[in-house]
RNA sequence: GGGGAUGUAGCUCAAUUGGUUAGAGUGCCGGCCUGUCACGCCGGAGGUUGCGGGUUCAAGUCCCGUCAUCCUCGCCA
């Protein structure tokens, strides 16, 4: 055995892939390339497998033929040899080139590896903070794999979709002004203008719509988005939505592309047929039967409306919220009364403080009246009886109430309904709900601030061009696509008159002279004949991991960033040389500035 | 910015009430083995217990601080 003596020679083209050769091909002439995975060394007989992204080869090797051969894990290596048939009792069916092997003639070693921080294989129990640091490693693994490999199907499909219905895909600028409201901006300084940055675009809302008025009346594209928030599982600093427009239509237009789209992708690449069309629901609905604007429709557990029972009752604490203008809603845990004990009743309370709530109601109806839980009392005879006919509900059950404003009884029952169904387990499988929620509110108020923020964007049109009324009743034609209670994507009908556009600036407070600074080249633009138009933008990293069965995004993007937006292995961010700053002329305060060591990515 | 969890060998973990030389599995290295495929057997190397400070006769263990990672609230038009 040689080491390099092919590369030396530029000889490493390979003949298959160690994933193809099956019982068809023995007696072949091959010559493969790969990594080495396991090895078995049996003294006169050495079985290496070979991995590369197609698959594992086992190859055979005989010193008396090759030589001796030395072999490290993750060394990248080429083997010249003949394919081999197995036998019968020799076939390994976990692997697709079972049947068959390699016997080696000549084996080179392309390049040698380190012993890797952690094993290749798939079911793999590393901290993600080692896997991060060494992700070259971790890209190798199977299931890192697979999933990069379906993210680039499922892309290419969806991309062939909008392709075949007439759009043109067009890229618009990384490097962009800065703009007001919205998520934190990534800045980057200018050398050639001292003390202005650029921002990088947390969508291309603006360009896209900018594009409609150039007549570009179907535009999309693959667009990465930054925004300088905090993480979470399924979100990061830069992601990828698929971002599209187009001119002259109604929602009901956008909603059918995309309906198309996904069921094309879902049937190209996991052979899934979803529906032709995804039911629709008004915003409000959604937040009365679910308590959420993203609701998990896979399970019941619907929140239920008992204001004019609490009226009825003896009750104060409802009686007394419904009169003060709050309103009583109730959930149904079907059986919950045995598999929710009094001890369990605990944690629920906890988590409906956490949500906002006063404190947790809740009754177990007995046979004949009565009951338990702080309810009961409250619940008995044709009362009891008549809250278990409006809910639905018998003995057995367990009854959940909140008795709060309406914003608090969604979200405290919302996330009780979604916490207890995890914990119940009553979420099927293998079910793909999508649901457009649509009519979502123009405004909400800031109250820290004392004003009005949009509750999509501030180019989102309402639903009366006149804006009239109490801009807290204003509906906007915002859309939401929702996927088993995640939030996929938004868009919305936006404002092609600029009279209208300042109409809404002015209600979120930004003054002509602010608008004129940061938006006029935008309003501008409206007022050279913009066309209606609206648009969607579906987060592809959400979409493809739940797709592909995970509920963290990171392992669907080859190099994902920490919680505290790191990359670990190149080590980013970084200080920069004193130099480099001086030519975009940033000083740093003195607290930012780190040791004159370079930094070592641990301690900063 | 707040809350919670975690941090011990390359990796995954253990270590009693604060008490001897910090262990196991796996990986790695060496030896043996001609049909393994989670190969097997024998042997070996491998530790700043995240970092800094404190309490103590004695700290992986207790206290304070700090850093990192994960989850989460705020935040994410």
């Amino acid at each position: 055995m040689s080491t390099s003596q092919a590369a030396d020679r530029g000889e490493w083209r390979r003949t298959h892939t160690c994933g193809e050769l099956r019982g068809s091909d023995v007696g072949q002439a091959v010559r493969l390339n790969g990594w080495v995975d396991k090895r078995r060394d049996h003294g006169g007989i050495y079985f290496v497998d070979v991995r590369d992204r197609y698959g594992l080869c086992q190859v055979v090797i005989d010193e008396k033929q090759t030589g001796e051969v030395k072999l490290g894990p993750e060394d990248v290596v080429g083997v010249w040899g003949q394919v081999v048939a197995r036998g019968e009792d020799n076939c390994n069916t976990n692997i697709e080139t079972g049947e068959i092997e390699v016997l080696a003639e000549r084996i080179e070693v392309l390049s040698r590896s380190k012993v890797p921080p952690f094993e290749v294989i798939d079911n793999l129990d590393t901290a993600i903070e080692t896997r991060l640091r060494y992700r070259f490693v971790d890209l190798r693994r199977g299931p890192l794999q697979r999933n990069l490999a379906h993210r680039s199907a499922f892309i290419h499909a969806l991309r062939c979709a909008f392709m075949d219905e007439g759009f043109l895909e067009i890229e618009t600028p990384i490097l962009n002004r800065a703009t007001p409201e919205g998520a934190r901006d990534y800045l980057v300084p200018s050398r050639v203008h001292p003390g202005e940055f650029y921002a990088l675009p947390q969508s291309p809302q603006i360009f896209k719509q900018i594009l409609m008025i150039s007549g570009y009346d179907r535009y999309f594209q693959v667009a990465r988005c930054f925004r300088d928030e905090d993480l979470r599982a399924d979100r990061q600093p830069e992601f990828t939505q698929l971002d599209m427009e187009m001119s002259f239509v109604l929602e009901e237009d956008v909603f059918e592309i995309w309906e198309r789209a996904l069921v094309r992708t879902f049937r190209e690449t996991m052979a899934v047929d979803l529906p032709e069309s995804f039911p629709r629901m008004r915003w409000i609905e959604a937040m009365d039967r679910f308590g959420s604007d993203k609701p998990d429709t896979r399970f019941g557990m619907e929140l239920v409306a008992l204001n004019e029972w609490a009226l009825a009752g003896e009750f104060s604490v409802f009686r007394d919220s419904v009169e003060g203008g709050g309103r009583v809603m109730g959930i149904v845990v079907k059986g919950g009364a045995e598999k929710i004990s009094r001890g369990q009743m605990k944690p629920l309370e906890k988590k409906a403080r956490e949500a906002g709530a006063r404190g947790l109601a809740w009754w177990k109806p007995g046979l004949s009246g009565g009951g338990a839980g702080p309810l009961a009392r409250w619940c008995e005879g044709a009362h009891g009886e008549e809250l278990l006919k409006i809910m639905g509900a018998l003995e057995g059950d367990l009854l959940l109430f909140c008795a709060d404003s309406r914003q608090v009884t969604w979200r405290v029952l919302g996330e009780l309904r979604l916490s207890l169904a995890r914990q119940l387990d009553l979420i099927p499988s293998g079910r793909w709900d999508f649901l457009w929620v649509t009519h979502f509110p123009m405004f909400e108020r800031d109250e820290a601030a004392g004003r009005w923020t949009s509750s999509h964007h501030p180019f989102t049109a309402p639903e009366d061009w006149d804006l009239g009324g109490d801009p807290a009743q204003l509906d906007s034609r915002a859309y939401d696509l929702v996927l088993n209670g995640w939030e996929l994507g938004s868009g919305s009908v936006r404002i092609h008159r600029s009279d209208v556009q300042q109409k809404v600036f002015e209600l979120l407070g930004i003054g002509p002279e602010e608008q004129r600074q940061k938006f006029g080249f935008f309003l501008d633009a409206l007022a050279h004949g913009a066309p209606p138009h609206a648009g969607f933008a579906v987060g592809l990293d959400r979409l493809v991991a739940l797709t592909v069965g995970l509920d963290n995004i990171r392992d669907v993007i080859p190099f994902p960033k920490t919680t505290s937006a790191a990359d670990l292995m190149c080590q980013a961010p970084s200080s920069v040389p004193e130099a480099q700053l001086e030519e975009v002329h940033i000083q740093l305060r003195p607290e930012a500035r780190s040791p004159q060591e370079p930094p070592s990515g641990a301690d900063s």
